[in-house]
DNA sequence: CGTTAATTTCGGTAAAATCCGAAAATTCCG
DNA sequence: CGGAATTTTCGGATTTTACCGAAATTAACG
């Protein structure tokens, strides 16, 4: 039914290829584009006729989206079939999305960071300069989850408004540049 | 000469996976930790050796890191052979890395969100849904992007210290929960 | 409980990316 | 300018990934 314009192809293939430097493949992101883009939910074989893929190839996608937190199933009633959307709020997809990637990259480099660290202290024949390096990135890497935990409590809307400020968001967090402490609301 | 002990090949390794999540291959990313962890700029041969790879990968791999600007070639006096190191700082990498993702991503969707919604306003005939829905993804980019962009112009310095601010900085960055105006300075 | 609709699993093929090594090109030296 | 050292290019082999379609599984209905 879905069926789709030009420019909205053209649309769906390019965010294919940005899909594919995020960690998804190109065809499981045209998958999410095309619930992104509809009206309603859409069966499994909906999205099959939109991309011309084989009925396997969007199960497995629709769960690795579902595994990332991006689409869920929908139950119409009278209907036996599964129907799929995406969530709405793009704000909210994002967050959804940047923490979905923390977990399964930031948080195990940390780990492994960790480990690293732990094991060059305790070689006495390992190269100081290695250890203090693999310290400046585990240090790094502490603070940036750290700061970003604390962004991720605001609410969405906290986050649009700070987006929105433009040049005022560079002068507030100028503040910071010469002094550590936290100024006094 | 570099052996590398236990504890960082493993550190290297992953490193290759987690670089294989950011758009560059395990080899090249594994060819970046090795220089990070070295405490001298290192030849290409000597790269080879510590990864076992061929001397053209390396080669190749070596460009790749100078396109993404966080590796660059050092002379050495009385030798020939040109010397790789990667920056100091690791605040600074993440910030080049950051920028060249934008560049490379997001304003290439930028201008592919732009057409298309020029070409839906043409088109009449199109899905009234579907357009307001790459509208609110336009609006999206163009907010984070202006945002980030102004995050780009502070000193590293400053964001270190706004990262350790902590809980201080959910606190500020709550001014902004009910009200859009910016606090005057 | 059997039948049909719907979904998932899985083996194999097609496509793409990675990596090597030989050959070519460049650079630097005497 | 000739030759050695170094780097780069490039074709093809190897590995990995993506995708399809048939078969198996699950779920819903009468």
């Amino acid at each position: 039914m879905t069926e789709l314009t030009p420019a909205l192809q053209k649309f769906i293939l390019h965010w294919g290829e940005m899909g594919s430097t995020w960690g998804l493949n190109r065809t499981v992101a045209q998958i999410y584009a095309v619930l992104y883009l509809s009206p309603k939910p859409l069966t499994a074989d909906e999205v099959c006729d939109s991309l011309s893929l084989a009925r396997s190839t969007v199960s497995t996608g629709l769960h690795e989206l579902q595994s990332w937190g991006v689409v869920r199933v929908i139950h119409v009633l009278g209907d036996r079939r599964d129907h799929f959307e995406t969530m709405h709020d793009i704000w909210e997809m994002f967050r959804v999305i940047l923490n979905e990637r923390k977990r399964r990259e930031f948080d195990p480099t940390l780990g492994v960071l960790r480990e690293t660290v732990g094991e060059l202290e305790a070689d006495e024949a390992s190269e100081p300069f290695a250890k203090e390096k693999v310290g400046d990135m585990l240090d790094f890497f502490e603070t940036a989850i750290t700061a970003y935990n604390h962004i991720d409590q605001l609410p969405t809307e906290s986050l649009k408004n700070m987006a929105k400020l433009g040049d005022g968001l560079a002068r507030v967090l100028a503040l910071f540049t010469q002094d550590e402490s936290v100024p006094q609301s």
